[in-house]
RNA sequence: GGGCGGUUAGCUCAGCUGGUUAGAGCGCCUGCCUUACAAGCAGGAGGUCGCAGGUUCGAGUCCUGCACUGCCCA
């Protein structure tokens, strides 16, 4: 059956079509294991998206870097698991489902608790999908079985389990703390939602009147509002300006309370005045020094960050309308004495970006101090290694200096906290809802009203995706996880909670021994920890370089990118681009550039096919090339036929032979070792440069003649054969980057019958040190020297791109002229010659001839050379070759070097050296000819 | 204020542990529709590797300082 295909690539159809296809067939499925299972595993958990969120280049980025180890790994015979799955998104869903009632008319507590959550629910089942079907285009190749939403009925069971044995080993605590407050949100937040932003602000200078002295104490503040809730005025102890002040009491502005003036290291003297106010309820270290002294804590705003009764007159007004009710009294009474700007660092809420209030208010913590020692120490000791290694001091920085972390949130959308409270004041946290009182006895009890942080339950993930708290068989083969793919952005979100948890609830646990060593972990002490290496990407910015954001509108979608390009094409302009360590300035000119490739790809593989039909080997079909294999179930376990990695049936009878088979044994090697370090972008350029450069620009071109109908049938069946399996086996070497055009010529090669359901479950390519040839290496260069040189020639004497030439070649070793006379028909081809003469004498000194340290080739043309020109050219090249001989010289007559530097250096630049002195002599031998 | 990075061709970037002649894509110039591919082919121009010192036989690569620039944390 021929084969048709398009003159030019089109992915859209294709790529859409084998989508559909791996997720239909399920070929990405991983059953669990029985025991006896072999295989090396490789698990990697996929950072859970948003439920409300759309496909973004981040997320295109992270999957294609996990997309590419996975399959790289799934042909290697790894037994491979990639776990899908949606958060839950606490917030950020709440608000989606409260804007869409807005546009009811309604508020969230119109509906009631019980009924938000259903409409929630309903939001999820219609919409909550959207970010997965896009990661579908992406050829994702993830177990969508096993697929996990964070609000799952197991993974609420494994939260609530978590929740009360921390709780009962004391890590868990409610208390009245200052929180970071969003009075948008109405909820508490971490500290690392907190985002901070440089803004100019006022230092305003406040004097209060000392009582029974004559005297003003003054502070500076940039938060007057907050004046209203003084309960004092700090000084520092050695600040002699106000020894004499020690123990007395100021008028509160405003108020008129009496608050004292306590000493306390709050107050730094050099700072203002050297006297500060302390609010206990609205700043998180004043609240500490009002512990250490006793004061009481006043909390002058509401929930939402409005005046409450505590402030008096202001009571009712916005705080930033009281800021400025503030000021103005305390100016016209005379007690604002000064302002300066400022710089100040405001707090604002990561999602909502409203001005975050510090708020006194009672929530739930986890002790996180005994956590983080362990997730540091995991990472000291190697267990769990990160790359680039820059960012394991940022995490060791960060867990050091780590604050207890608030858990509890005031939604409604998320893990409800298992603790229930009774009208005694006792508080029950418990597994399931109990039945009554434990001190009191009643039976009416209420369940705390707050959420979990949504990093609460996605910190739990490795294990519990893996079925904890039982303890199961897919944790003894899964975890840990490999692998951990991930932006910088969620290092201490996501990847240190997840350490956090992992150790701690996994502590004990060991991987089934014989899969650990067999995926070459047995060195690693620790099977707590949640993965074994952390890879941490590059963020993608636009081609400015600027970071992508909705409101600078620069964000570029991927699928829109895809629209134009094609997946692939888009992958591997990610890959090529991501170098460990740095941002990728996303450039469409580089996925043009891919899209390129993609279609060089498709026409080198309709080239093949031409010739196939043409000269109809046999069997391109089914188990030519690949080893007839049993087409495995993938996942089922059991022991598995792997399917040979080389390329078999290429059998080297030529010069091109020998150097392609060498050539691409050696991308093979770079290939494997890049992806084993994630230099993905070494990966995706060696294997570009191999197909282009040297796959289709000279073997194809070199084998042309030999597939031509004149050529003698065997000899073309056997260069169609070869052509066939280096094709075959460079498509898996492809496949991990670009899945789709792989796998559509892939199943065109076996006249869509192949040995198995996917070229992603053929063997990845194994370099094999044998095939490489450095002589072939050597010769093709050569060969290629003198073809580039006589192009070079033609182009120099404007010969008509038609016009054949007949050329003179000099070599003086014999080996080298045996090379080029065994090959002259590939020069005659390539180079546009007629024919070709060996001569006994140089000709460098010809005017218009080439040379190199090698051979000197005349191209015979009547046409004259410019000859000003060509002696420009010369001068620099000579100027060029004389410097390098000086440096070389200076070098190799440098005792120091010659003893210090290694071998291959000094044997190099000696034959470097001599190279030099033949080139100087020609070169210099035409310049004379020319003067 | 603390920490981490970046500065290499017109543009966007590679250059891993210091080692022979610093690379790629795009763009640019010249010539070609040579039946796999004009999303292509052939040829070409273009870089004192931010600046100043230092270490070394040898520095784009290591160290110090400076300049500009980005990010994170407080």
């Amino acid at each position: 059956m021929p084969h048709e295909l398009p003159k030019s690539y089109e992915p859209g159809a294709i790529e859409t079509r084998w989508a559909e296809y791996w997720i239909k067939e399920r070929l990405f499925s991983v059953a669990t294991p029985p025991p006896g299972e072999t295989r090396p595993v490789f698990t990697l958990l996929l950072p859970p998206p948003n439920v409300t969120g759309r496909l973004h280049m981040g997320h295109m980025l992270n999957q294609t870097q996990m997309d590419i180890l996975v399959r790289w790994h799934r042909m290697r015979g790894f037994l491979t698991l990639w776990l899908p799955g949606t958060d839950h998104a606490g917030i950020a869903t709440q608000m989606m489902v409260e804007r869409q009632l807005a546009k009811e008319g309604k508020r969230r507590r119109d509906l009631g608790r019980e009924k938000f959550i259903e409409r929630v629910w309903e939001w999820k089942q219609l919409y909550g999908n959207a970010i997965l079907d896009q990661m579908k285009r992406l050829g994702a190749s993830v177990d969508w079985d096993r697929e996990y939403f964070t609000m799952d009925e197991n993974l609420n069971r494994a939260v609530r389990e978590v929740f009360v044995r921390l709780y009962e080993e004391g890590l868990i605590y409610r208390g009245k703390y200052i929180v970071n407050w969003c009075p948008r949100c109405e909820t508490a937040i971490s500290d690392l939602e907190v985002k901070h932003e440089e803004v100019q602000g006022k230092l305003y200078e406040i004097r209060y009147p000392v009582i029974g002295t004559k005297e003003f104490i003054t502070v500076a503040t940039t938060r007057p509002e907050t004046m209203l809730g003084d309960t004092a005025i700090a000084v520092n102890e050695k600040d002699e300006r106000y020894t004499h002040l020690h123990g007395k009491e100021v008028l509160l502005p405003l108020m008129n309370r009496e608050i004292p003036i306590i000493t306390d290291e709050l107050a730094q003297p050099e700072f203002g005045t050297g006297a500060v106010k302390v609010t206990p309820a609205h700043d998180p270290n004043d609240f500490e020094a009002g512990k250490r002294h006793n004061l009481p804590q006043i909390d002058v705003m509401d929930l939402h960050a409005h005046m409450n009764q505590n402030a008096g007159a202001y009571a009712g007004l916005d705080r930033f309308e009281a800021r400025k009710q503030v000021l103005a009294d305390l100016r016209e009474q005379g007690f604002l004495v000064g302002e300066k700007d400022y710089t100040i660092a405001l707090g604002k809420c990561d999602r909502c970006g409203s001005v975050v209030e510090p708020r006194l208010s009672t929530q739930w913590f986890i002790k996180i101090a005994p956590m983080a020692k362990r997730a540091a120490e995991a990472v000291e000791n190697g267990e769990i290694t990160i790359v680039p290694e820059n960012y394991k001091t940022i995490y060791l920085n960060w867990m050091r200096n780590i604050h207890d972390w608030c858990i509890s949130r005031q939604l409604w959308w998320g893990h409800r906290i298992p603790a229930w409270h009774c009208k005694c004041g006792e508080i029950i946290v418990a597994r399931e809802t109990p039945a009554k009182c434990s001190k009191c006895a009643n039976s009416e009890l209420t369940q705390d009203t707050d959420v979990l942080d949504t990093w609460f339950s996605s910190g739990l993930l490795p294990f519990t995706t893996l079925g904890w708290p039982e303890k199961t068989r897919d944790q003894q083969v899964f975890y840990p996880t490999t692998l951990l793919i991930t932006a910088y952005e969620i290092l201490f979100f996501w990847v240190a909670r997840m350490i956090m948890f992992g150790c701690h609830f996994m502590d004990g646990h060991q991987q089934d021994p014989k899969l650990k060593a067999a995926s070459g972990w047995a060195h690693k002490k620790d099977d707590s920890v949640p993965f074994r290496q952390v890879y941490i990407h590059a963020l993608v910015r636009d081609a400015e370089r600027q970071k992508m954001s909705k409101t600078k509108g620069n964000v570029l979608d991927p699928l829109e990118i895809i629209d134009r390009f094609g997946t692939d094409a888009t992958r591997f302009t990610l890959a090529a681009m991501a170098a460990p360590g740095t941002d990728i300035a996303f450039n469409e000119s580089r996925t043009e550039g891919y899209r390129a490739f993609a279609n060089k790809i498709w026409n080198a593989a309709r080239f093949m096919f031409m010739n196939v039909d043409r000269i109809g080997i046999a069997g391109v079909g089914p188990g030519r090339s690949l080893s007839r294999a049993q087409s495995r179930e993938p996942g089922q376990g059991g022991s598995e036929t792997r399917l040979h990695t080389d390329i078999a049936s290429f059998h080297a009878a030529t010069l091109e032979d020998r150097w392609i088979l060498s050539r691409f044994n050696r991308v093979i090697k770079d290939v494997n070792a890049a992806l084993e370090t994630y230099r993905f972008h070494e990966a995706a350029n060696s294997i570009y440069d191999f197909f282009w450069g040297e796959f289709c620009d000279w073997y194809l071109e070199l084998i042309k003649p030999r597939l031509v109908d004149e050529a003698p049938r065997e000899s073309a069946q056997a260069a169609c054969q070869n052509l066939v399996s280096l094709f075959e086996a460079a498509l898996r070497l492809l496949h991990p980057v670009m899945p789709f055009i792989t796998e559509e010529i892939w199943y065109a090669i076996y006249d869509e019958k192949p040995p198995l359901k996917s070229i992603a479950l053929a063997a990845y390519p194994q370099a094999d040190e044998k095939r490489i040839d450095l002589a072939a290496e050597t010769e093709m260069a050569i060969l290629q020297d003198l073809i580039v040189s006589v192009r070079n020639s033609r182009a120099e004497l404007k010969v008509e791109p038609k016009q054949r030439v007949p050329i003179q070649v000099f070599a003086h070793e014999p080996e080298i002229r045996a090379l080029l006379e065994q090959n002259r028909g590939a020069v005659e081809r390539l180079g546009g010659v007629e024919t070709i003469e060996f001569v006994n004498d140089s000709l460098a000194k010809l005017a218009g001839a080439r040379h190199t340290a090698r051979f000197d080739v005349h191209v015979i043309y009547e046409k004259k050379i410019d000859a000003a020109a060509e002696r420009e050219r010369l001068t620099k090249e000579l100027d060029k070759i004389e410097k390098e001989i000086a440096n070389g010289l200076r070098q190799l007559g440098n005792e120091q070097f010659l003893a210090k530097a290694p071998t291959k250096v000094v044997e190099g630049l000696r034959k470097r050296a001599q190279e030099l002195q033949i080139l100087r002599e020609k070169t210099k031998g035409k310049l004379e000819e020319l003067k």
